[in-house]
DNA sequence: GCATTATTTTAATACTTGTTTAATAATCGA
DNA sequence: TCGATTATTAAACAAGTATTAAAATAATGC
C-alpha cells in the first residue's frame, strides 16, 4: 500500500463524525446501511454525510449500492487491513511480533 | 478508549510528514533518535520537525527524552494499538474475529 | 560569562476542511 | 405523469492546518 493512500484513509477516519460512520457501518455488517437510516440515527443532515460518503469511498473504507432509491453503505475493510499493516511495518527494525506489546518490550 | 483521542491520533498520522516520521521511529526502536537527525534524514527543517513532533506528542503516538544537548523521540505504541482496537470493535455486530478477514466473509 | 549547538516558539501567510442552504437528480406509487 | 421521497451537488463562508523565516530558549564546553 501507497504513502498517499494511507494518508488518505487516515484523514478519512480522522474526523469525529466520519469515524462514527465508519465504525456505525462496521457494526451493521455486509449488508450496510441506507444513508437517510444513517442520517436520522447520528443527527447529521443528508447534505454533510454524504460529503463524508464520498471521502470515506473516495479512500476506499467504505462501499455503496443503489436499491431502489435508496443508497446503501458498508464498510471495506481492505484498506483499513492495508493501513494499519503499513503503520507497523519495520516495527523496531523489522521484529514485528514485538510490536504488539507497548514500546518498552520492543 | 475515547473517540476524541482516537480522532486525534488518526488526525495526527494523516499528514504525509507526520506519518513518515512515526514509522522512521517505529523503525529505530525504543532508543529512537534525535530531533536533527530525523530533521536531515528527511529534509524538513526543524522549525517544521518541531510543530510536527508536538502533534504527534499531544496524541501520545511518540515521547521524547533529553540527552545532553539532543532531544531523542520515541514511538509509543499504546495510542497506536489502542486505535487500531477501536476501530475494529464490534465488527460485524461483535464477531471480532471475523474482522480479520475481508469484508465479504465478515 | 560567552560562543556554539540543538530545538522550540512566534507571527505571517497560503491552503484545506466542515457546515449550511438551495438547487438538482433519480426512483417510486397513486 | 405528478408529487413525494431519497440522496447528491454546488456555492459560500468560517475555522483549522502546514510551512517559512526570524527570534527566543536551553544546554554544553571553553
Amino acid at each position: 500500500m501507497k504513502s498517499t493512500q494511507v494518508v488518505k484513509a487516515l484523514s478519512a477516519l480522522a474526523q469525529a463524525t466520519r469515524l462514527e460512520v465508519y465504525r456505525r457501518l462496521v457494526a451493521a455488517g455486509p449488508n450496510g446501511m441506507a444513508a437517510g437510516q444513517l442520517s436520522e440515527k447520528l443527527g447529521v443532515s443528508p447534505a454533510t454525510l454524504s460529503f463524508h460518503f464520498k471521502i470515506l469511498s473516495h479512500a476506499g473504507l467504505i462501499e455503496s449500492r443503489q436499491e431502489g432509491r435508496f443508497i446503501y453503505y458498508s464498510a471495506n475493510f481492505d484498506v483499513m487491513n492495508g493501513m494499519v499493516d503499513y503503520l507497523t511495518e519495520n516495527c523496531c527494525g523489522g521484529n514485528a511480533e514485538q510490536c504488539k506489546t507497548p514500546r518498552k518490550n520492543c
